[in-house]
DNA sequence: AAGATATATGAACAATGATTCAGCTTCGGA
DNA sequence: TCCGAAGCTGAATCATTGTTCATATATCTT
């Protein structure tokens, strides 16, 4: 395993062909398949590159380091999760603190859920890695939203709003990265979520000055991709893009 | 780093002589203080055996794997942790729920802060390393005590103890540890307490089926080992022995 | 169709690190 | 004081892995 990597994290050259394309996104994907199935002890760069059907100088093509490599990974994972969370928190916008709380349960639960192994597995990798600044940045997101969310609430106000955000965040994505790293059994899932609901909602009234009140919404999500294929990474991505 | 190692963790020849348990602590302290400072991916074995002032040849008369040692380490900080909850758990047997909120946050706090970066570099190392038992075995006891402690409170009864049990430890301490990980700034500390003990005393209040009340209690902990000490470790525990 | 540019290959190199073992030192007891 | 056992040493071995580069192939442009 290398080091922590102060500068360059940035790709070594941006691909112009779609052909290019192709193999960038293959090259990601088998970095995280690798992770999965191998663990982060054998995650090195002739296995991805393998993996992806690539040869291992292609990969230095357009990443400098494994770091920055990892570093691209974990980037795309965390984006995405910030951008779950900032959409529910927009939809439930002006609600009752009630549905406000159950509405935050099921986006984190979501957004973690999906591949969530994911989720440990990179943040396993992100040890020797100079990753501050990028969860300093993904923090900031998830947690302006909610504050947001939390002082749009309909009926009721907070003294210290940023410091109720972040209890309320760390709690929750805590509880939920807690309970799946000890392999979530599936029947617990739907306990979790209650239990969840029931902890958040009565925290935020316990720390509110409230008002009158309203009622509560929904949704789903499930996203996965199979990596027991022995198809090479490169055929399907570029088979995809044909399609275009 | 090695990869997971499924058999023969366990030391493979135990010290008869003073010499050898001050050299196996001296050992043990080394692999946390070069974890602390180096980073896991500069953890070698090499490194270890240098800072513990002893050769590496010596540390493998003890332990047959770099795992097995790591294994070692993570086993005996957990332990720790454990005891400490029990502990606090029976301290707070039969008091009110609110009281007992409270002393479980503080517990906790105090369980995680004593080497809070302790358990973060541990729990990254833990990566390919064979610890599902070894967690559960942990987690078993916490989980136990707790819900030995919730059953005997003295103004509340539960309907789903376990999983009232269980979201309460997983809200808890997964919030304490995401807190930390964002490099906890120490006024936060003081504001975390009050938060979390109010979420949960909120969330006990929430699910019981109450009854009558009494008050609560306090204390406090703080443990550190300088690392900056030059001196060899071996030297160091040696000394120690010599004083018995 | 041909040159120019972009991509891909993979053996070779250099660095690092886990683990061993034959010989040395220290200890404890008789 | 002396001997066997326990403990310690560290250069040598063996395996792994990150990274490069000279060469080959594919794609685009005109």
């Amino acid at each position: 395993m290398t080091v922590a990597s102060p500068q360059n994290l940035k790709p070594r050259k941006t691909p112009r062909q779609a052909r290019a394309e192709a193999t960038v996104d293959a090259i990601l994907e088998a970095t995280i398949q690798v992770l999965l199935s191998e663990g982060a002890g054998r995650l090195t760069t002739t296995r991805v590159a393998a993996r992806a059907g690539v040869s291992v100088g292609t990969m230095y093509q357009y990443f400098p380091h494994k770091a920055a490599l990892l570093y691209a990974v974990l980037k795309q994972h965390l984006d995405t999760i910030a951008e779950a969370v900032e959409a529910a928190c927009a939809r439930l916008r002006g609600e009752a603190i009630a549905t406000i709380g159950e509405g935050l349960v099921l986006a984190y639960l979501d957004a973690k859920t999906v591949r969530i192994d994911v989720s440990r597995a990179l943040y396993l990798v992100s040890a020797d890695l100079d990753t501050a600044e990028l969860l300093e940045g993904i923090w900031k997101r998830i947690h302006g939203a909610t504050t947001a969310l939390l002082a749009s609430a309909a009926d009721a106000e907070f003294d210290d709003l940023s410091v109720v955000t972040f209890t309320l965040l760390a709690a929750m994505s805590g509880a939920i990265r807690t309970v799946f790293e000890r392999g979530a059994a599936p029947s617990m899932l739907q306990d979790l979520r209650m239990q969840l609901t029931t902890m958040c909602r009565a925290y935020l009234e316990a720390v509110a000055i409230t008002r009158p009140t309203p009622l509560a919404k929904h949704r789903k999500v499930a996203v996965l991709m199979d990596q027991r294929s022995s198809q090479s990474l490169v055929e399907k991505f570029t088979e995809v893009r044909r399609q275009f």
